[in-house]
RNA sequence: GCCAGCAUGGCGCAACUGGUAGCGCACCUGUCUUGUAAACAGGGGGUUGUGGGUUCGAGUCCCACUGCUGGCUCCA
């Protein structure tokens, strides 16, 4: 047989497990390019290899076995607990279970204790094939497993019935795995496709579970909702250790927790959930992101609009969105209605609608006069706010808000130029985002959902095969999404990864046939006929607010120096030096540098701190030493120094810094 | 919207099984002021998210609402 790519004989009979006696990291084996336990007997020829717990299968094999620790160790302590799914997610895994009580925080604490149990037993995972009908008769107490087996026999193989049911039962046959005490005993059983790690022995104290949460059987909100534990699970506790870290590192950034300490903004109850307010310091960065992203629009072509933030109903049913969106709308107001004495309509009200997108508004300044081939591509750009009525258990933060500001812009093209436009469009999207410091991207192209959409497959396709082409000529790697699109059109979605590795959706360009149908859009074209434009929407960063959130994240308040609220502070040894500060501050101040002295009448060692802490990129000390050699003293937020820079080369350092976007 | 948890001065937290609110930072006042992350002293500030209930008595118990947190569903 070939192990490992090398040539080996082996006794008759012998198993993975045999093969890697003196690996304690093998978990697994992929034999003939198909996982399997390591207690699988091998036979003549076959090609065997190692999976080790740290690779990504090994790994979820490990966490797969987690979960099913955790689910022997909570019917151990709730009997009456069905059993769901329980697949290995991104570090870790959950186990759904229908259970008669909520689980507590301080179940989390027994089942863990009970799991520590269990794995110290060391348990075995025995595996063994079963029929439907073995299947139906073992597990008759299980509803939701024997759903999943009717499912196995329908349509498909009944992988695809649940986000991770392919745990549970793979193609071809059923198995069951018996969870066996060192007595020889069944502790526990579960339907299983596998493969799991020979021993509980192997997990070891690198797991833990984290948190509990309520999610709907089958991922549909009309199935029963049922119980969820989520866990983590590692190869070492060291590295259990360290995914907590950075799990704590995330904390440390998070937006909301930033804002709070960096008094950039809140979300007053007094306004309503989801709606945030801006403090002085926040503006500063918030202003900053605008006004560089203005100028860059200005300088590519793009045309300032403005509109309201309340539109008459019928507009949205001219979109189209009030057909699909009207949950998502604030409800309208019913403005304008006149009743008689008898309580008849004597004047018909209007309904007015928070509006959810700028593009019909922009859509109407198209149309307010004919337009010619001549003004195309029309590019109109806003930064508009706009109100939607997320669900309450949605909203988070500056990143799903109820009130935000696109920086929305419509591009109305001829077809001839829409593939140009396009990939300029794409080009001009990434070097943006480059310029905010983000510059680890990858596309998705989401396309049509035929029960969500409307128009005909033609447009479809002249707008989906537009944007491949345009994502092709980016070399940026492309994910495909099919179904993710909306209504009236596929995108292209731009993700960036961020300092700690996470994906956030960024910009997108979506291309739109439909609406300037809806809207019946028309351009006279060369030869005097009346032509339809084809409509391209585009966000760069989608929501400012949320970018604003991604952004601080990333940089863990740590702004560069273009984007941060106060980019200099003077802070004098004594207070006898702050007047030259001041000097150093009026001609910084006189090329556009936001800088303050602090005149306070903490000591300096406080001063330095208070700073340090507001995360202000340029520190600038003087004591009796730099005023006597016209020099100011920097101290930069990594606590490193350069003392003695004579003031003219500071405020050139400062202004060069602020002006190339750096971060120091 | 659903499930669970949480809500105490601006922020972070404390107050045993119900006995009438305290600390640190921040803020204000005064004194102090020479080299890179916290000088010292004093002071002001909370009807414990809102409304109702139980109780001799509620920050602590119950109900509703509002908001937040973590998930699920959703995300134009």
């Amino acid at each position: 047989m070939t192990v490992d790519g090398e040539q080996r004989t082996a006794a008759q009979g012998s198993t993975a497990a045999d093969l890697y006696a003196g690996r304690r990291d093998v978990v697994a084996a992929r034999i003939g390019g198909v996982l399997r336990d390591l207690s699988t007997p091998l036979a003549e020829g076959d090609v065997v290899e190692a999976v080790p717990v740290g690779s990504p299968e090994g790994l979820e094999v490990l966490r797969h076995s987690t979960a099913h620790v955790l689910a022997q160790a909570v019917q151990q302590l709730h009997p009456s607990a069905r059993l769901g799914i329980g697949p290995p997610v991104r570090d870790g895994f959950y186990y759904d279970f229908d259970a008669e009580v909520p689980f507590t925080p301080e179940d989390l604490k027994e089942l863990t204790a009970a799991m520590a149990r269990i794995v110290k037993e060391g348990q075995t995972f025995r595996r063994r094939t079963v029929t439907d009908e073995q299947a139906r008769e073992e597990l008759a107490a299980e509803p939701y497993k024997l759903e999943l087996v009717e499912l196995k026999g329908r349509a498909g193989d009944g992988a695809d019935a649940a986000e991770g049911a392919s745990v549970e039962v793979g193609a071809g046959e059923l198995t069951i795995y018996d969870n066996v005490r060192r007595d020889g005993t069944v502790a526990w059983k579960d339907l299983c496709r596998g493969p799991h790690v020979p021993s509980t022995r192997v997990l070891g104290n690198g797991w833990a579970l984290t948190r509990t949460a309520a999610a709907y059987w089958r991922g549909d909100q009309a199935n029963a909702q049922l119980q969820r534990v989520y866990g983590t699970a590692w190869p070492t506790k060291d590295e259990l250790r360290a995914h907590q870290e950075r799990l704590a590192e995330a904390e440390r950034r998070d937006h909301r927790r930033l804002g709070a300490e960096l008094d950039l903004f809140s979300f007053p109850e007094e306004v309503g959930s989801g709606l945030a307010v801006f403090h002085p310091r926040g503006g500063v960065i918030r202003r900053a992101m605008e006004d560089y992203s203005r100028r860059r629009h200005e300088e590519d072509g793009y045309e300032f609009v403005y509109s309201p933030h309340i539109t008459k109903g019928a507009l949205f049913e001219t979109s189209g969105h009030l057909d699909w969106y009207a949950d998502g709308m604030y409800p309208p107001m019913h403005l304008d209605e006149e009743r008689g004495e008898d309580g008849a309509v004597r004047r018909q009200g209007q309904d007015y609608y928070l509006k959810p997108m700028n593009c019909p508004m922009h859509n109407l300044i198209y149309a307010a006069r004919g337009r010619s081939y001549r003004e195309l591509p029309l590019r109109l750009f806003e930064f508009g706010t706009v109100y939607r009525y997320e669900k309450s258990g949605v909203v988070h933060g500056l990143t799903r808000a109820r009130g935000f500001t696109q920086d929305d812009a419509h591009i109305y093209v001829t077809p001839e130029q829409l593939a140009s436009e396009l990939r300029a469009l794409l080009d001009f999207v990434l070097g943006l985002l480059r310029d905010y410091g983000l510059d680890d991207f990858y596309l998705e192209l989401s396309t049509r959902n035929p029960a969500k959409s409307v128009g005909t497959d033609e447009s479809w396709q002249v707008a989906t095969d537009a944007l491949t082409e345009a994502a092709a000529g980016s070399g940026l790697e492309l994910v495909p999404d099919p179904g993710g699109a909306a209504f009236y059109g596929p995108k292209i979605s731009v993700q960036a990864r961020d300092a700690i590795g996470r994906t956030w959706q960024m910009s997108t360009i979506q291309v739109d046939l439909n609406l300037p149908e809806r809207f019946d859009l028309t351009y006279t074209a060369a030869d005097g006929s009346k032509q339809r434009p084809i409509m391209i929407h585009r966000a760069l960063f989608g929501s400012i607010e949320r970018f604003f959130a991604v952004l601080l994240e990333h940089y863990a308040g740590v702004m560069p120096p273009w984007l941060a609220p106060v980019q200099v502070v003077g802070v004098p040894v004594a207070g006898e030096f702050a007047p030259h500060l001041h000097d150093v501050a009026a001609r910084l101040r006189a090329q556009g540098v936001r800088v303050e002295v602090d005149d306070s009448d903490d000591r300096m060692q406080k001063k330095i701190r208070t700073h340090a802490k507001a995360k202000v990129p340029f520190v600038l000390i003087a004591g009796g030493e730099d005023v006597a050699a016209g020099a100011v003293s920097f101290r930069y937020r990594d606590g490193t120094q350069d003392n003695g820079v004579p003031v003219e080369e500071a405020v050139a350092r400062v202004v060069e810094a602020v002006r190339s976007r750096v971060q120091v």
